[in-house]
DNA sequence: AGAACCATAACCCAAAAGGGTCAATTATTA
DNA sequence: TAATAATTGACCCTTTTGGGTTATGGTTCT
């Protein structure tokens, strides 16, 4: 028996949710909450195995909430009940720590399913948010940096000083400043941490 | 009817999958390969809708050939079959591209599911998988650091000197040093490139 | 009331970083 | 064969950075 708690501020919804949840052997949704504040009181008391959360909640909002939660009880699995696919959400949602999202137009079959699924370990996501997830894995097509560039900006990335570098690579400390030169002026860049902010970001190491 | 090619060095795996595909309406083996450079070759005449591709290939591994793969095709769907569920693996293949990833203890019924799921769109994976991707969005416990620390940090990520820090935030290069120290002191780090790896890889930012 | 922390600011000094220019060797490619 | 690119190295100079110490006013918690 799966417990589910729910949050989500317009009642049709939570009441049919409630209703769904209910009716199926194997799952039983223990309480229901409108906002974010009455869902933490509630955990004080009893943990659900699933919480299901809608983002546009009133006052804290749906990723605060899961924030707030995860603070708390962090290994509570929720998983995100939502309208919006905007890509900010969805990452900002996993960042909190939710534990899959789906989009609201999910049929109650998937919605049953994607509980079971979290509640054994998965990571329930609606396709085009998974697709949205992996492809945010994909590196860009990466600046012509040479192969002896590239060990320099891994290095760079490491924290090292020009001293550290040469001799990690043993080359004199003037050719690893003539290598950032070029690294420099590739990225468009003019210091360390500013290379190495492009490089991580862009997943250039 | 999805065509799908597959990339895989193990014999019988190969005819098992292919027999799989070719034997159930709706889907198709157009081609199969024992190894990397095979499936480049062919794909400059034909490009199925799916590519089935292992990991551990002799040679060019798994995750160079999908980096090969995608660098000429980039819209062609990959699909990872692998026995490995280590990290490395699956993030760098889904660096290098992949949409989806399963391990290779999937029923056969997972795997057409899957074909089925990355045709439409979505990022098919195994659960355990699915997981380790969601969460490796989640933002460990912050550092103790002050709000203006933050402040002072998200400065330094976007490559800003003393001097700019200061003009940004309004208070003396000396102070701005002050906090500076107070940072590398709580993130055990000691260079602004240190400190901004650190930021960015931990998500402090 | 005292302790602890935060944010502010200053001074000293050595080390590190960044920008400019020049130049030689090797390898690859046109 | 000539041109191009990669890799290596050097010298000049200024600015920036990092570590040490000290100090003040404000807040918050005990």
């Amino acid at each position: 028996m799966i417990s589910v708690a729910i949050v989500e501020d317009d009642d049709e919804i939570r009441e049919n949710l409630s209703l769904l949840i209910n009716g199926t052997p194997g799952f039983s949704c223990i309480a229901t909450f409108p906002n974010c504040k009455e869902s933490l009181k509630y955990f004080d008391n009893e943990i659900p195995d699933i919480v299901l959360m809608d983002i546009g909640l009133p006052e804290v909002n749906g990723i605060e909430c899961i924030k707030l939660i995860k603070k708390k009880y962090s290994s509570l699995d929720i998983l995100v009940l939502s309208i919006h696919e905007n890509d900010q959400y969805v990452f900002d949602a996993l960042c909190a720590g939710a534990t899959g999202y789906l989009t609201k137009d999910s049929s109650p079959t998937r919605i049953l399913d994607a509980i079971k699924e979290a509640y054994d370990g998965g990571a329930p996501m609606s396709s085009q948010i998974a697709r949205m997830v992996v492809g945010s894995f994909k590196i860009q097509p990466p600046p012509e940096l040479t192969p002896r560039e590239f060990e320099v900006l891994n290095e760079l990335v490491k924290g090292s000083s020009y001293k550290v570098i040469a001799e990690a690579l043993f080359i004199s400390e003037e050719t690893v400043r003539r290598h950032i030169k070029s690294i420099y002026r590739k990225l468009e860049v003019h210091s360390k941490s500013e290379a190495v902010a492009k490089a991580i970001k862009e997943r250039l190491v």
